[in-house]
DNA sequence: GGTAGTAGCCTAGCTCTCCTAGGCAAACGA
DNA sequence: TCGTTTGCCTAGGAGAGCTAGGCTACTACC
């Protein structure tokens, strides 16, 4: 009898790809011991519990996500860079929304400061480096950045959009022009 | 023996704040009959299924908020409605973490359309009117806001804002003064 | 005011998930 | 070769979701 090899890694993949399926709130511990083909009790040995789990797949799509908007962001500045970065944040969610969804579950703080959430905020901030904001405004800024995106993603998903014909496609790149607009023109006190 | 009253009304009511206690997913049809002194087979007979009880949350929870909206707006125009609308938004929210959670699952489109949720849109067109913008302009708009303050929010609540010190306050009135400028000078193709 | 119907609860019982405890066997290092 | 560790197993309990079928109390109608 040959071992599956179960690793954390491997079942932290499949997990991902099962929350991407059937969505993370039925991503279950039982689930995936079935595609493993071993028990679920078995898998205890490799994960803590169900939360655990799910953290796990929230870590590996910050991560994935990170690398996807770094790869993005290579070689472009100001508004080039700023598209980029939000149609790779936007295209992650649509191919991953099971990944997506982890993502926005709350990770406890130490978790969360090793995570590569802050190489989001890092990126986020090299952005407006284009647009030459000084502090408290570049906090601002990029809160309200972030908001847009993550915002604009998730009523998507959900089909908050749904009930007005307009493509989405079309007001996401009118919402980028404005957003644009408004950190090329900040509004002073 | 007394009949302990059970409606849906006061069902839906006792999980919305057992929602905003113990977390949307937290709100099981047993720990419901409990509160009730009721045995959970008893709850079957006033709702379909578990589901149907989050989604009455959510309904519940998109007509409080459409009630809270529509008072915040009356008598105002121009930004003053813009921050009316918004700090409404938010305050709801965040004095109901468990409704504001439910809102965000996704109803089917006859759910969906039969919902509070147009009157949200109604409203945030409205507010609009103070800024002269055409189609499909406004769609692209009401999008735009919509987006900011869902975003906004979620991020607040799921400590997406926590590793930068600044207070979230204010960076909301300043997303808001940004959004309010842009509005006032959409980019034009 | 008796009686039929229905509303509203019950018990019993199934399935599924999460998780613990303790056991056994394969792989590996000394 | 012989422990030791690694990785799976079985057994089983708690709690959630849900169905089927039964009992009781209230309601309405003749």
């Amino acid at each position: 009898m040959v071992r599956a090899k179960v690793t954390v890694e491997r079942l932290t993949l499949a997990a991902a790809e099962l929350a991407d399926e059937v969505g993370v709130e039925n991503v279950t511990v039982a689930a995936l011991a079935r595609q493993f083909g071993v028990k679920d009790a078995s898998l205890y040995f490799h994960l803590k519990n169900a939360h655990d789990l799910r953290v796990r797949i929230a870590l590996l799509a910050l991560a994935e996500l990170a690398d996807r908007v770094a790869a993005a962001l290579a070689g472009r500045a100001g508004k080039d860079a700023l598209v980029a970065f939000a149609d790779a944040y936007r295209d992650y969610a649509r191919e991953h929304p099971g990944r997506y969804a982890a993502m926005q579950i709350d990770l406890d703080p130490e978790t969360a400061a090793a995570s590569a959430g802050v190489r989001h905020a890092e990126m986020t901030r090299a952005i407006l480096r284009g647009y030459r904001l000084s502090e408290p405004d570049q906090t601002d800024a990029v809160r309200m950045m972030h908001s847009t995106f993550h915002g604009f993603v998730s009523l998507e998903k959900t089909g908050g959009f749904r009930h007005t014909p307009r493509p989405t496609d079309d007001s996401w790149s009118r919402t980028l022009d404005a957003l644009d607009a408004v950190l090329t023109n900040w509004p002073s006190r």
